[in-house]
DNA sequence: CGCATAATGAAAAAGACTTGCATCTGAGTT
DNA sequence: AACTCAGATGCAAGTCTTTTTCATTATGCG
């Protein structure tokens, strides 16, 4: 999903997002930028770290992740199981989509399904908020994990 | 919303659940479900072990919580800071309802509105999953955050 | 090149949650 | 009302994720 095209207009651009925003473009974060756009699935930072293979300190790669989510690079998912997981945000979606994840063997599909974004501007209105967004995430049984 | 009616009738009905399961009714569930009866939004633990004013343990907290989900008697949330929040499931909604956070204060409201279900079984159909359910907040800025 | 400041690593801390174990208690049985 | 025992609790300690502190390093501008 995120590795489908011109990866490296990506990471040209995000090069350029980082510039002008006073941040540093340094090893690590060329490291944990490449491997996220290889990723098919948001991925915990220890998960990252570990394919790093360690070439970078574990808090170096929370700080990294924090700093790519405020610069909207990022995209923060939760799965439900108290750890955060990222995912690049690709263009192609605005880093708008959902998963589906199975309860049993945490095997997650990637969902290009949402409901009418009518609905959303409908509730910010009514209750006076502004700049609304959401985090949906499907729950189930794998057809594996049915029969198992 | 939980605490709207017959709040009598809702705690018989878990005591003959409890029993059922071979699970006791003990002074430190009794007021955990009390006090979930009476809360407006989802609690933490360590939120709904202060209002208990420390009358049984934090870990008992935890285990009650842990256990009544299990039991389908509350439900988790979950608001993207890394702790659970848990809320008596109310018969009204079958413990379906969604929330909309401010980012900014983290004031919450509840959501009645919800996509309609046939997406949810079409996602479901598409990917093979059985029992499919899912999780939604919103998030945005409240009317008082967004001047300040 | 040199400098200001952002980024890093290492260790330690903070927080949420879980586990082990001895003790206690609810609730059915006698 | 006492007996029994599985289930529940408290306390201490442990695990796991994430954050903070601070001394050191390195990026990218002039």
């Amino acid at each position: 999903m995120a590795h489908s095209h011109s990866h490296e207009h990506d990471l040209i651009d995000i090069r350029a997002k980082l510039r002008g925003k006073d941040r540093r473009i340094t090893k690590p974060r060329e490291e944990i930028l490449e491997l996220l756009g290889k990723e098919e699935h948001p991925v915990t930072a220890r998960t990252l770290h570990e394919k790093l293979s360690k070439s970078c300190d574990l808090v170096t790669v929370y700080r990294s992740l924090k700093m790519l989510e405020s610069m909207h690079l990022v995209k923060r998912f939760d799965f439900g199981d108290n750890t955060a997981r990222y995912e690049l945000i690709c263009p192609d979606d605005h880093g708008h989509h959902h998963h589906l994840i199975c309860r049993e063997c945490r095997t997650v599909v990637e969902i290009e399904e949402c409901f009418d974004s009518e609905l959303e501007s409908k509730i910010a209105k009514k209750h006076g908020f502004k700049n609304v967004t959401h985090q949906l995430e499907f729950f189930g049984l794998c057809s594996s994990c049915q029969t198992a």
